[in-house]
DNA sequence: GTATAATATAGACAAGTGCGAATATACTCA
DNA sequence: TGAGTATATTCGCACTTGTCTATATTATAC
C-alpha cells in the first residue's frame, strides 16, 4: 500500500475533539464504555460510533467482558503513528528526488 | 483552549491521503505550487484547496514570491504534533484521576 | 423464561469535505 | 496598458461525518 490510506485512518480517528479526549482518558488505563460515556454529554449511540472509529483505526482495542466492553489504547499503533509522522515530515532516509523545477524554480534562478 | 480544537486541525489536515503525500514531498524542502501540482492528477483549484487546509492547520507555511507561491513544512508544528500525541497517549505527567467506576468496574470487582 | 442492563446497529438529518468548471485576483513582461 | 501566467475563490455536486431517536443484540439476574 502506497497511498497512505491506512495511515490516514489514524488521522481521521483523531480528527474529532471528542475522540482526542477519549484517547486522553484511555491513556491512564483501560476503561469501560459506560465510564467514558459519563464524562461526555453525548448519547450512548454517538459514543459507540466514536469508539467504532477509534477501533477501526487500530489505535484503540475493545475487550468484551460479559455485557461490558472495555477499551484500551494500542501503544504499538501510537508508536507507528509517531514514526510515520517523523517519516513524512523529515527528509531522513529519503531519496529526495529533485522534482522537476522547470516551471518556476528555474525562472527564479534565472532571475538572479 | 481545552477542547483540543486546535490540535484536531492537525489531524484533519493529515486525514487525506493526498495531503499526506504533499507533506511527504515538502519534507525534502520548499516547493512551489506548480511543482506539487505536476505530481498529482488533481485540478489546480483542488490542489489550492488542499494547500489552504494544510496552511490553516499551521503545518505548512506559504511564501509568496511574485506570481508563485512556495510552500514549506513548519517543523515546529510537527514537533508540537508529536508531543501532543505523546501527551494524549501516555499517562506521563497526568493526574490520572480515577474515573468513577460505579457502573461496571465495581461489579467486575465484586464478582471476583 | 422474563425483566433489566450494557452496548451496537439502523435510519434520518444537518453540516462538512473533496472535487472540478468557471471565474477572479495578482503578478510579470513586452 | 494589455497579454500571459500562477494561484485563489466561487459555486455546485456527490459523498462523508457527527449527532440524535428508535430499535436490536447480547449478557445477567431473578
Amino acid at each position: 500500500m502506497n497511498d497512505h490510506a491506512e495511515q490516514s485512518l489514524f488521522f481521521k480517528a483523531l480528527s474529532d475533539p471528542n475522540r482526542i479526549m477519549i484517547v486522553d482518558m484511555l491513556s491512564c488505563g483501560e476503561l469501560c464504555a459506560c465510564t467514558i460515556l459519563e464524562a461526555f454529554s453525548l448519547s450512548q449511540p454517538t459514543l459507540s460510533h466514536h469508539m467504532k472509529i477509534l477501533c477501526r483505526s487500530g489505535l484503540v482495542i475493545p475487550r468484551r467482558d460479559g455485557k461490558w466492553t472495555h477499551y484500551s489504547l494500542n501503544r504499538e499503533k501510537f508508536s507507528e503513528l509517531i514514526s510515520f509522522i517523523n517519516y513524512i515530515s523529515t527528509g531522513a532516509g529519503k531519496e529526495c528526488i529533485h522534482f522537476d523545477t522547470k516551471c518556476c524554480d528555474a525562472n527564479v534562478l534565472s532571475q538572479k
